[in-house]
DNA sequence: ACCTGAACACCGTTCAAGT
DNA sequence: ACCTGAACACCGTTCAAGT
């Protein structure tokens, strides 16, 4: 039968670390959070625990190496695959201002590699929904671990060339990426089916908008207020305002204006 | 013996879902993440699982009113508590610029409010560590849960006051609120018992500054470069000062400066 | 309506035993 | 050195049965 076959052929090749991860991160994407298991492994492999605990020491292992083989995949991906993956949303969703998403070659302006960075890493976690869990575990668990070094460092290099004084180089990177963190947790999606069509998308912003209309007006005044930006928000565009914004603060504070 | 009057005792208060809520909280605050489960919470309580599950639908359901309640009461306490709960660090770690921290009535400012909001949080999260992986967990997976909108009401309310228009109010509170989780989420602590004293956090971010000294000099240049800003920096202070960058982009990007 | 407690399905992990 | 597979401890959850 083919599968017997199959499963050979699984067996044919050596089971390594790498292997592992990989199947680890296959059976993420194909099924979320919950899907990946010992056991799943097991039959996906065509082995048994005690081959995954031979290479791995145990579960969270293999879940932060997964997420660090994606975040590390994004971090050094060609900058202009960020936009290129999402073919037909960039069209209609990208608005102005998103200049930075084509750059030919090297980034033109230490800006502009900021925002490259943080779309990468967003459009990373758009493509592989289980990082943003994982991330948010990750950094709360082991705030310092590799993915964490990782973004540090991406976000860090440009901030180190945009004219802010050295002292201020760790405190300045922690707001950028603490924000990229932040902002790339909630934005994920919020029901994984519902949010795939551009239709369901539409319909999820307009329930969420008129929930927010209908709360107690002594207790929620604000979100009432912005229920209409709500539901015609888009998250990617809101996202790198949010960036704008931190950029603005940064510059800013350091570079008071010189021209009157 | 003392026991079992202890546990007739609770058998004779009624068993509520508040009071499994509690029990929860208590439970998590003495041994952090992994202590909530159904059986501590049945020994604890002195029932069975039934009981349990006939107050509650599931875990998630009790992590989320557990994260839910501490949530909600960090943002009604009054603001002043924010400061006092923490009397020796506040003392000396806390230092210039947070005047926000005690304001007698009412916040002065907005940017004021802003500020001990945002304090409040992460006081909270100081005190409830398992919080911090909480918060991540709800906002990836139920991102407009009862927990966020409390936060992004309480944020988007000095906001409103904060002179931008009401178009940018949602996309403004947004910003800020991703950056108060993301730097929440990586605050919490790294190591738990170690954090605790004085003398362990100076020796953890001794150890953490050399590590990135130690990097590669070509994969983490940056990070070696920051080092020692590790070493002597304070997650508070730094905080604050990513809060106030924040606040800086959002006034100067809509109100360019009016005097010369 | 509220609670009991045994039972079920499913985890991650271990380890003697094989090659 | 690398893998097998049964076994263990421990989860969350269910449900017939009681009061």
């Amino acid at each position: 039968m083919a599968t017997r076959t199959r499963q050979s052929q699984r067996r044919r090749q050596m089971l390594t670390r790498e292997r592992i991860v990989e199947t680890a991160v296959e059976l993420l994407d194909a099924s979320g959070d919950g899907a990946l298991t010992v056991r799943a492994l097991t039959t996906r492999l065509g082995t048994g625990p005690g081959a995954i605990y031979w290479h791995i020491g145990n579960m969270d292992e293999l879940l932060d190496a997964a997420a660090d083989a994606v975040i590390t995949a994004a971090l050094t991906t060609p900058r202009d695959e960020a936009a290129a993956t999402q073919p037909d949303e960039a069209a209609t969703a990208q608005p102005d201002g998103a200049a930075a998403t084509h750059p030919d070659r090297a980034a033109a302006t230490p800006q502009d590699e900021i925002r490259a960075v943080a779309l990468g890493l967003f459009d990373a976690i758009a493509e592989h929904p289980w990082l943003a869990t994982q991330l948010a575990l990750q950094i709360t668990r082991n705030p310092w671990g590799p993915v964490t070094l990782r973004i540090f460092e991406s976000i860090g290099r440009p901030v180190s060339t945009l004219g802010v004084p050295q002292a201020d180089w760790f405190t300045t990177t922690s707001t950028l990426v603490h924000y990229i963190l932040g902002a790339t947790a909630q934005t994920s999606q919020s029901d994984e089916t519902a949010t795939q069509t551009e239709a369901g998308r539409a319909e999820f912003l307009a329930t969420a908008s008129k929930a927010w209309r209908d709360l107690d007006p002594d207790e929620y005044p604000f979100m009432r207020a912005i229920a209409d930006q709500m539901r015609e928000h888009d998250d990617r565009e809101q996202f790198l305002t949010g960036i704008n914004l931190v950029l603005t603060g940064i510059t800013t504070h350091h570079q008071p204006p010189t021209d009157p």
